[in-house]
DNA sequence: AACTACTTTATAATTATTCTAAAGTATGTG
DNA sequence: CACATACTTTAGAATAATTATAAAGTAGTT
């Protein structure tokens, strides 16, 4: 038997109403995952790897895989790519934007960008989103 | 009067550029990209099935992914993601942005996009490129 | 023509991800 | 609260995109 207390609830509710029942693992994920004040950028092997570091019985890889698509289909991540062919997902969901910074993630606040022009979307489609990614590079 | 010739010259031209010696492969995959009036969006997979696929003699798969690397390095060609774990080339490598559509892509002018504010570089660093990618959905 | 450095190619290796199917577990029902 | 059942976990195989290897071929120079 495992403990519960009130702030395991929240997690165990985002799992939830991902459609996954709370099993010790997927809960442990969520935990890591939403757990912590700052914004989190991840690949999921660099999540299994920090996660599986420190533990004696391993999460496999395809339960790490499972439950971050089924948080990110139901909202709770969001799913953004860089140029190196992995996919990458980012514990704030709030519409916002990037800097990218030679592989290095940085977000941006949504009201750090306005447009004074946008595009109208094409016949029969509209507009879900509209991401901004901003590429750095050193200065001199 | 030599219209293929100087034609020609050109893609042999993007290719010494791109620091590649005009070999018979590079010059036709060369030709087979920039020969054209509208941008090109590609996969190097596509790139390859496409162009072999009426050839008798098949250009290998590691020469399809160095030319079109060399050429973009080059800034011949500029890469992109979505979120399949893909890279995807433009031959268009004037700075635009662009709407995605379930996979597709269509190129939006950069004067259809300005901006009314925009954060500045961390310290250290400067902006290189500015990118908006404008998701779409059907209209209901 | 000969030389040398760069290329091509088939094939193996790697990386990220998804699939499979057998063994384990959460949960509603009684 | 036992139990049946549908959902989960897992190791390992499979797949897809890409990169590495090293032997055979070719371009550019001399």
């Amino acid at each position: 038997m495992h403990k519960m207390n009130s702030k395991n609830k929240t997690f165990i509710d985002k799992l939830r109403s991902s459609g996954l029942r709370p099993t010790n693992q997927r809960v442990e994920i969520s935990k890591f995952l939403f757990n912590r004040k700052k914004t989190f950028h991840f690949t999921v092997e660099e999540l299994k790897n920090s996660m599986n570091l420190k533990r004696s019985k391993k999460i496999s890889t395809a339960t790490f895989y499972n439950t971050v698509h089924a948080l990110k289909s139901a909202g709770h991540l969001k799913e953004f790519s860089l140029e190196n062919n992995t996919s990458y997902y980012d514990t704030n969901i709030t519409s916002h934007h990037h800097f990218f910074d030679n592989g290095k993630v940085i977000d941006i606040k949504s009201d750090k960008i306005t447009f004074q022009k946008l595009p109208e979307a094409p016949k029969g489609k509209k507009i879900k989103n509209v991401e901004v990614v901003i590429r750095l590079e050193n200065n001199n």
